[in-house]
DNA sequence: ATCGGAAAGT
DNA sequence: ACTTTCCGAT
């Protein structure tokens, strides 16, 4: 990776990384590459199976086949010829505090990513198809035919994480940037991007299209509030609602973040299903009850987020006005009482009457359960 | 091999 | 902050 400060994130096939991930040494002000980085890049490449490797049927395990031979492209990179396994080991512990990885005990060499973590700070898209080696969804999102045979568990867990940090970053609508915009900024710098903090912002969010990596994803959303890859607090600062002039602030628990999320998402959703420009959005928005034994609270309520390829015309609907009112308050309650199955097939052909209210959404459980455990759920098909 | 404290380096 | 370096303990 080169270093001029492309505007473009590193896309490997299937895998994306934040620019900074990549600062190479010459390139004064950006970040130095982070030993777990390196890693997953290495994990990434054919070439290193036989150095390092997903370890199959465990997701986000690796082993490291040969320790010397890692620690020595490690010091190449970090330019530190002295580098070997008893360094890089070191550095791999000091990730066990920070969640970003933890030993499989009894096994050589053998370390497994907290991607729970990592998800939802730098990686918002993972495909579900293969388990052992998380690859970056994006317009395909609703082509593949994904129905991965007993999805594990952490998977849809970082799927939802995934969905949890969109939901947050669209309800951050001032740190939401298009494409155009940052285009513009890198001409010139009349823009009121700043450009440093679009490129030390950690996550890009972009396409690709299975197959080939895309030389430049077409949607950014950046810069967010998640500078830091390994933030600790999640979410770390009130939201503010899309919907009215009030600000939400967020509650205690995540439970309350999330939901607010969820609802600062259901009006732009409402509105692009009133344009008649809903094919893919989600009919329902769903709670994790419908989800099986996820580790999450039971009560906690996601939502199904289109492609990202509308998410460009649902962010200017988010910047518009809006003359519906939310309750936050009574959201919660619906949302608590009511056990809110997802619906991933029935697409919203029929927009909404342009005087529904939200709340309609998300009171109307659907009687299969379709996330149930051990099924092979669809919910990446798109409605046709 | 693995762990984690300590200190030093960038 | 994130290692790198060193090292005694397990």
């Amino acid at each position: 990776m080169h270093c001029g400060c492309v505007p473009s994130s590193y896309w490997l096939p299937g895998l994306a990384f934040p620019d900074w991930a990549y600062k190479a040494e010459s390139c004064p002000g950006s970040r130095q590459i982070q030993l777990w980085h390196f890693i997953l890049e290495l994990l990434q490449k054919e070439e290193f199976r036989h150095v390092i490797a997903w370890q199959q049927g465990e997701y986000g395990e690796f082993v490291i086949k040969e320790p010397d031979e890692v620690a020595r492209l490690w010091g190449r990179r970090k330019c530190k010829p002295q580098m070997n396994y008893d360094k890089l080991s070191r550095a791999l512990r000091y990730y066990y505090n920070k969640r970003i990885l933890h030993k499989t005990k009894g096994k050589r060499f053998t370390y497994k990513f907290n991607f729970s973590k990592l998800v939802f700070v730098n990686y918002p898209f993972w495909d579900m198809r293969c388990p052992t080696q998380p690859v970056l969804m994006g317009n395909n999102i609703c082509r593949s035919p994904v129905s991965p045979p007993g999805v594990q568990r952490e998977l849809l867990q970082n799927t939802i994480l995934a969905h949890k940090l969109l939901a947050n970053q669209l309800a951050c609508r001032r740190m939401i940037h298009s494409p155009l915009d940052y285009t513009r900024c890198l001409d010139r710098k009349s823009s009121s991007i700043n450009r440093e903090s679009y490129m030390n912002s950690g996550c890009h969010i972009g396409f690709h299209d299975g197959s080939v990596p895309v030389p430049s994803p077409p949607t950014y959303i950046s810069p967010t509030r998640f500078a830091s890859p390994l933030s600790r607090s999640f979410p770390p600062a009130p939201i503010t609602a899309l919907s009215g002039s009030a600000e939400w602030q967020l509650g205690p628990s995540p439970l309350s973040h999330l939901n607010q999320s969820l609802l600062s998402l259901e009006e732009p959703i409402q509105n692009l299903r009133e344009q008649g420009i809903s094919s893919h959005l989600p009919s329902r928005l769903f709670s994790s009850q419908s989800l099986g034994q996820l580790p999450l609270q039971s009560k906690e309520a996601l939502a199904f987020l289109p492609p990202l390829s509308e998410l460009k015309g649902q962010l200017e609907i988010c910047r518009a006005p809006s003359s519906v009112k939310l309750d936050p308050d009574a959201e919660l309650r619906s949302l608590e009482q009511q056990n809110v199955h997802l619906d991933f097939h029935g697409t919203d052909k029929t927009p909404s009457s342009p005087h529904a209210k939200q709340t309609s959404q998300i009171k109307q459980p659907i009687s299969s359960n379709k996330l149930s455990a051990g099924s092979s759920p669809n919910w990446l098909l798109k409605p046709t």
